[in-house]
RNA sequence: GGCGCCGUAGCCAAGUGGUAAGGCAGAGGCCUGCAAAGCCUUUAUUCCCCGGUUCGAAUCCGGGCGGCGCCUCCA
């Protein structure tokens, strides 16, 4: 009955307990931006987006924050072979990703901090690492954080903390660190970070904030030291996300996060996404293709999200059919007009007639009580968005086949049907992103009616032929007709 | 090498001890002038293989085979 995750410091799944609800204080990684987010940042996204919106469907007060890191080797790399400065070089991507993730229907965070907008704030961080003893600065101006001096480091990876020495190599500039597995807080400024503006004044000299530390520092500044939920990418659970509790929980002394939630990486084609397979997708590339951002979002969520999801070209052809399927639905909801509605007591009785009337009596009443339970329970369920998905076509097929059957359906009931629909949306998002796209205009609409009409008059002429050319000719731009005993209906497809 | 995940129909994907959800695709039917949409029936006697535990296993245990992830500032 309520929402359980799986935590990956614990390696449970356990109940959801956030320390003051109803505030809900979500943290979630975002993109490095040195270039389009590609498919598999999306599929994170989307996860992200799944527990914002389910977590607010669940009656929380979400606080959603997503940073993103727009100083770090690869973007300091990139504006340094554009020439440019790497705030002017990151901002066209930055407004890039977050245009695509709202073409999917993802919800805005409350803010999406930039690494570059709180450099003051790490170095304060860094200063106070030091205070603790927990970082020291070596001679070229970079400070490391110290391991040793932080006992349960290695928890969320599950590392043996005495004999977690992962093999990692001793770079020439990082020579001077006192443990091999200590990284850095703050760097010393090479010739590049100066030439593309990624350097900044601080106690140590010139340099630049470590990666890791962005994410303690902006979290902890924009939702407070103690997190409810922080997601992230699996790849970033070590070493990213221990060292963010290395540096949060040192200067604070208090638990950083309450629940870690990381998604899986995904395959594309049933094969590893990397660049030397050549085979990264990016979103932008998706929509530019004039795929629709809808069957993109089914397909992202159409596997739980702690499963490795195949994503394939088959595979969002076979998302798009089931998103008709419920743009389907939807307006088949919409149309129907329940027999109260046009006043009609047909003949029922009159305690039928309340029972109705109230929905509590309504097969398609008692269906959407069932769907939304069924759905909430997928959902609670470490968010199975697979089986959330099942709940609902469960609960589109029903209502189809009640439909189809009964002639007496009464307006509240259907009602009920709409209001769970839209309800499961809500979260799903599935509706509200394909209607996008499919709007007409006024001359448009008027020639598709024209059309209609003509057909109208050559079906009772029985001039098939000329009624099959405007059907065909209607069909090349996108519309589709339906005939029925009620009028032939007309749907704009993607 | 260390740690971890996974292998279910043509494709995608739920189910993790009680007799196989859902989507797409395919076949047949109803409806239709024909379609479309929808509905019905059908498509895995079986869940990578081999053993074991159990009244009973896709689900637990052991062993194989295969795929994948992290250990490299990649979501």
């Amino acid at each position: 009955m309520a929402l359980k995750l799986y935590d990956t410091l614990t390696r449970s799944v356990r109940d959801f307990q956030p320390a003051d609800p109803p505030v809900v204080r979500l943290y979630a990684c975002g993109p490095t931006v040195y270039d389009h987010a590609h498919i598999g940042n999306y599929r994170a996204f989307l996860v992200y987006d799944l527990l914002h919106r389910y977590l607010t469907w669940s009656g929380y007060d979400v606080d959603f924050v997503m940073n993103l890191t727009d100083v770090d080797d690869k973007t300091i790399d990139s504006a340094s072979q554009a020439e440019k400065d790497v705030r002017e070089y990151t901002a066209p991507f930055t407004k890039d990703i977050l245009a695509d993730a709202r073409t999917l229907g993802i919800l805005p965070a409350r803010v999406y901090p930039l690494a570059t907008g709180y450099v003051p704030q790490m170095v304060s961080w860094i200063e106070r690492l030091e205070e603790k003893g927990l970082a020291y600065a070596v001679e070229d101006g970079s400070v490391y954080f110290s391991i040793g001096a932080f006992p349960s480091y290695g928890r969320l990876k599950g590392l043996d903390p005495e004999c977690a020495r992962p093999g990692a190599r001793v770079a020439d500039d990082e020579y001077e660190k006192e443990d091999v597995r200590d990284f850095a807080l703050w760097k010393a400024a090479k010739p590049v970070d100066e030439a593309v503006g990624a350097a900044w004044d601080s106690p140590w000299g010139r340099g630049r904030p470590g990666w890791h530390l962005e994410c303690s520092v902006m979290s902890i500044a924009e939702l407070g030291e103690t997190l409810d939920i922080h997601m992230g990418g699996e790849d970033l659970v070590f070493p990213h996300h221990e060292n963010e509790i290395a540096q949060s929980e040192g200067v604070t002394g208090k638990p950083f996060v309450l629940h870690w939630v990381h998604v899986k990486h995904l395959v594309v084609e049933g094969e590893k996404m990397s660049k030397s397979l050549g085979n990264t997708i990016t979103v932008h590339q998706l929509l530019e293709e004039g795929l629709r951002p809808a069957a993109i979002r089914h397909q992202l969520l159409g596997a739980q999200y702690r499963k490795e999801l195949n994503f394939t070209r088959d595979g969002l052809a076979a998302s798009a059919a089931a998103v008709q399927r419920l743009l389907d639905f939807e307006a088949r909801l919409a149309e129907t007009v329940g027999v109260d509605g046009v006043g009609s007591a047909s003949g029922v009785d009159g305690r039928d007639n309340a029972d109705r009337a109230n929905g509590a009596g309504g097969p398609l009443a008692r269906l959407a009580g069932e769907a939304v339970e069924a759905f909430r329970a997928a959902l609670d369920d470490d968010l199975n968005s697979a089986e959330a998905f099942a709940a609902l076509f469960v609960f589109v097929n029903r209502v189809n086949g009640e439909l189809d059957a009964a002639s007496d359906v009464t307006e509240s009931d259907l009602e009920s049907a709409r209001s769970a629909l839209a309800s499961i949306d809500e979260v799903l998002g599935l509706l509200s992103v394909a209607r996008q796209g499919l709007e007409v205009d006024d001359d448009f609409e008027s020639w598709i009616v024209s059309l209609i009409a003509e057909r109208k008059k050559a079906r009772a002429d029985r001039d098939f032929a000329r009624a099959d050319a405007i059907r065909d000719e209607l069909a090349e731009r996108g519309i589709v007709l339906e005939d029925s005993s009620g009028g032939t209906r007309w749907k704009r497809i993607q």
